[in-house]
DNA sequence: GATGAATGAGCCTTCATTCAT
DNA sequence: TATGAATGAAGGCTCATTCAT
């Protein structure tokens, strides 16, 4: 129902969703009211409206928005670079993020949308995309590690490759819980399990 | 002094619990109102009021129910059995509940409650504690595979018992977003993972 | 949406009722807003939407409140009675009601649902089936008063049963605008029609 | 001191209220926005607020401009005519006119403002004003059907035009509810009323 | 005058919770 | 204890109106 031309609409919409992303990383979905949002924007709640038509709609951007920036972590290597650096890179990416506010506020807002993702379809869809972009990217970086046999054949490229994505859903769920986490231990299970698959000979 | 024994109120408490688990189970925790509870259960909201305080008291007992069941899973293995056979089939069991309606249920409320810890402190215990008991009979696990030479003995125990673990919250999540989910492939993961880590002759 | 037994419904639906059409007579539909029925019925919001399930279910029971009120208007005459007579009695009944201040509320009521049933499906049918019933009954007494030779038969009874139908609503109309209202002179114009075509010699 | 010229401040009135009726006859004025009204003007919100205080100008607006259209369709008869004749164009010339769109429109509006007038004054003296023109034209014709012996000298005029206004009244009603609607009986039922009171012999 | 984004009071409605029976 | 009607605070959302451009 946008009321406001297009051309106007991003910049207060981008302002909106920054407040919304805040009061939902600290409060969740369901505990934030459009109060929250209308106080940590400075805006007002037709204001809000305008650019909005409800709190799912707006609960559908953050989505949007969170897995278009999870998207942008996952930098694009050339093809001619050694497959297993550039799998580390992303794990790096991926886990140097998690560490700042931002990484932190984005996870939380993350494990929410698992749960939601449970009874909105439009929100499944996107997080189901949003974890399958790494997946794959991942899976067809393992391909051209076997290929440069960088890593053992008999692996199941898309099997490792999920397991990577697991490690990675596990590690948020730690982090964002609190836990003790170590960065550099998550980097060794990471190393071991990319390095640990390479060729061996018989024994 | 109740006048009720105390089996009786016990029952009644579980079948509360009961109802409340479909609802939460189907509505997530926001959304399913108390009402909900009520018609689901049969009962009246002064029944329901005169067992839990108020609504996340039930939520409470409902992810305190949750994690006990959960660790029923979690068979106790004999000391002198095979570790990897006893991590196979804590995998086996963990897989197989999760193919069972009741099993899904449970899933699906685990990552409401992955969400929930984010805010809830006492739930945050009883999550985090729930991953922990797994975490240790694994990693526990694998230290015997390791004492017996079944397992790299250069692997760090706690990391790969972590990376175990999170390869089940990432098929929970995979599962409860009715992902294309190969329980069989989910079995060859973990294998390559087990016996792909046996030490091997040095190169 | 009765969270409400049927049993206890009864009353406490004809409470909230009752001040419902105090208010909408008042400030009509649109202007009332549900603080103010629950100012005037003492009772609370919570209770009404326990009755009803929202505002227009509210007023399209007053609809039906109103029109089965006013069909007791109608009281049934005995077949052998005098169908003039008969016919002035229902008259009379309606103009003695529009004099009482209940009567006053009920056509400012049904002046409102005049309106209101040009874009409720459900109030127009309510409010046209409210007009029929009392054409009806006057056709027949016309028609019997045809029969009786009390009223030339020439005369198409189903157009002066509207014609009478009419008059009564533009009495309404001028009652509620608070025009000056003669209710003799409406008798008066009532019994030109009537009894002002009576049979008479051919000229 | 308008730089604008004040025929162009009229047609941009005009503009304006040709949006608001269509809008009004269709949804109401209560459920009429004056976002609809933007949306069917082409104008904005800033440009009716130069044209009108508020929206109940607004629909004080829409009132004037419907009784003086109304008004338009009461031709002046000469003097020398014959008066029932007269009536009769009266009767046609108001039939006719709820035959088309734009007639129907202005009943829906009209049965909208019998409703409005119960509560603003204003409106409510547009609406008896716009009923007693008529009013009083017809009872002037009758009085001359009277004076020319063309009418029973013994009905009272007054009572007379009344009936017949109530009956274009109940017309309107049937007409925009979409009951069944005779323009040709409404006719016979209007000659019956004029001419079954032309004066007769003593019996 | 015209525009249209922004405002914010206030409306409808929900739902966790209470309490007389 | 159990019942369920009633409560009322609070939330989501609308829309008449304003005002900087």
């Amino acid at each position: 129902m946008p009321k406001v031309k297009p051309e106007t609409q991003a910049a207060r919409r981008a302002e909106i969703l920054e407040a919304a992303e805040i009061c939902f990383a600290r409060d969740g979905f369901h505990k934030t009211t459009i109060q929250d949002v209308i106080e940590e924007s400075g805006l007002s709640a037709g204001c809000i409206y305008g650019h909005f038509r409800d709190k799912e709609e707006l609960i559908e951007a953050i989505s949007a928005r969170r897995h278009s920036r999870d998207a942008e972590l996952l930098t694009s290597p050339s093809e001619d670079s050694n497959p297993l650096e550039s799998l580390r890179a992303i794990a790096l990416a991926f886990l140097n993020d998690m560490q700042t506010p931002a990484g932190i506020r984005a996870r939380r807002i993350g494990v929410e949308l698992w749960a939601e993702a449970l009874r909105n379809d439009s929100i499944r869809k996107q997080v189901t995309d949003g974890v399958n972009v790494p997946l794959e990217r991942i899976e067809h970086l393992i391909r051209r590690a076997q290929r440069a046999s960088l890593v053992e054949k008999k692996i199941h490229a898309r099997a490792l490759a999920r397991t990577i994505v697991a490690l990675f859903q596990g590690s948020v769920l730690q982090r964002v819980w609190g836990e003790p986490f170590d960065s550099r231990a998550m980097i060794k299970i990471f190393d071991a399990l990319i390095y640990g698959l390479t060729p061996r000979p018989p024994r």
